[in-house]
DNA sequence: AATCGAAATTGCTCTGGATCAAACTCGGCT
DNA sequence: AGCCGAGTTTGATCCAGAGCAATTTCGATT
């Protein structure tokens, strides 16, 4: 990995360098560091010294943090193709929580010290990377809003709802997730138990609305799923 | 308001601007524009297209969400001297949410169009601003693991000893929250009921914790409250 | 085939807090 | 004084969902 040279087409379609020329990207390439990373294991961990700001090129990863009495909580998924660990760019000096990858990843990253370097000569850069933020500010909030009014029912709903539009596959019986995920992560993404999400899910898979073997969830009825996921009137 | 100038030394201890001169400080004050808010007026609303941002001068606000069905969540408050409404900042057309004034307030504000030359102009002024938005997803972040594994008597403690920190004054009898919140405020910082939160803070006044009076609260005890702000092992 | 372990299912019990309902406090207003 | 309305208190009931415990499924390993 590290020997091959990386293809500049690799960041062609990432929001912070679409701006950019090959000659840019060839440059950004040449400093980055790639590294692949097996399932499970964590790119970068909560309260350690923020020193690399990475980019997701494959996989996905799930950012996460640990209570004092061993719970883990997880604010929100990432799909590929953005940057993430950017302490950097929020003056911070650690990272504020862990991203723990779910499947195979490949990752690139950079020193931190190339940060404001990468925001000064790259046109778009900063801006393309703040709305990135924002954009996970506003889900964070969102999750606040539906653990603060909704039922468990409904935000497991949603959680798979928001699972299957980030990155959902189609197949014949309908929309898959397309990485593997346990009952018991669902229970971390939507503050409950793996068995109360475990009860719903059998009754939603006798009802037809989804299908679901060791750590695979399909969405045979998105749309009864999305009835689900807003409170009964 | 409009006619007198404003003074410079209010921006002197304001984070994104601190390492301005008089004469930067100067030009900055003559774009802007003051105004003062009432108690429980909006100085912006969710989902209203952002034309300006606004910095918080004197008073409190806080940030808030309404569902679908009214209810309101309210995943912070900022006291004065911070920037908010800053969808500018995160390339956002719209605001992620309301402010709500607490108190009497008096704001700053300055259209978007100024964002990029104050980035541009003032040293400083990107990284602190930006700063404080890691601060504030971090607490979002840390409000959401309260939300998912502690108890209502936790997350109560906790809403109130952050209250106490960011905008505490020492009295004779304590440290008190220096502007009014009620029962129901305290309920929708803490995804509960007033009802709950009625009862749990009479135990606590009977236990000598707490005192308040009508929108008033006092922590007479804020060693205790912090104790019961913690899982009981 | 047999074993093992992680993930999932399912029945039962119990309780934290929501919900409903009613009354009370108190400052401000006419 | 009397009234009003926002905020608060308090009792009584109920249930969603946690917690506990036991069992099952199923892919992986030897």
């Amino acid at each position: 990995m590290q020997a091959q040279k990386l293809d500049e087409s690799l960041l062609a379609q990432v929001p912070p360098f679409r701006r950019l020329n090959r000659a840019q990207i060839r440059q950004i390439l040449d400093l980055a560091t790639p590294q692949r990373h097996n399932p499970g294991v964590a790119v970068f961990e909560n309260g350690a010294v923020a020193e690399r700001f990475f980019l997701l090129l494959d996989g996905h990863v799930r950012v996460l943090r640990l209570t004092e009495h061993g719970e883990q909580v997880v604010p929100l998924h990432i799909a590929s193709g953005q940057l993430i660990g950017i302490a950097a760019a929020l003056g911070r000096a650690t990272y504020p929580a862990t991203a723990e990858t779910l499947d195979d990843c490949i990752t690139l990253s950079w020193p931190n010290r190339l940060w404001p370097q990468f925001v000064a000569d790259y046109d778009g850069f900063a801006t393309e990377t703040y709305k990135t933020v924002g954009l996970r500010l506003e889900e964070v909030h969102d999750r606040l809003v539906e653990l603060s009014t909704q039922q468990v029912e409904q935000r497991v709903a949603n959680a798979l709802l928001r699972l299957i539009t980030q990155s959902g596959k189609k197949v014949v019986s309908g929309v898959e997730i397309d990485f593997p995920i346990s009952r018991l992560d669902i229970s971390e993404m939507t503050g409950t138990t793996l068995h109360t999400v475990s009860r719903l899910l059998t009754a939603w898979e006798k009802d037809g609305i989804v299908a679901s073997s060791c750590r695979k969830v399909t969405a045979t009825d998105p749309h009864r799923l999305m009835l689900l996921s807003r409170p009964t009137p």
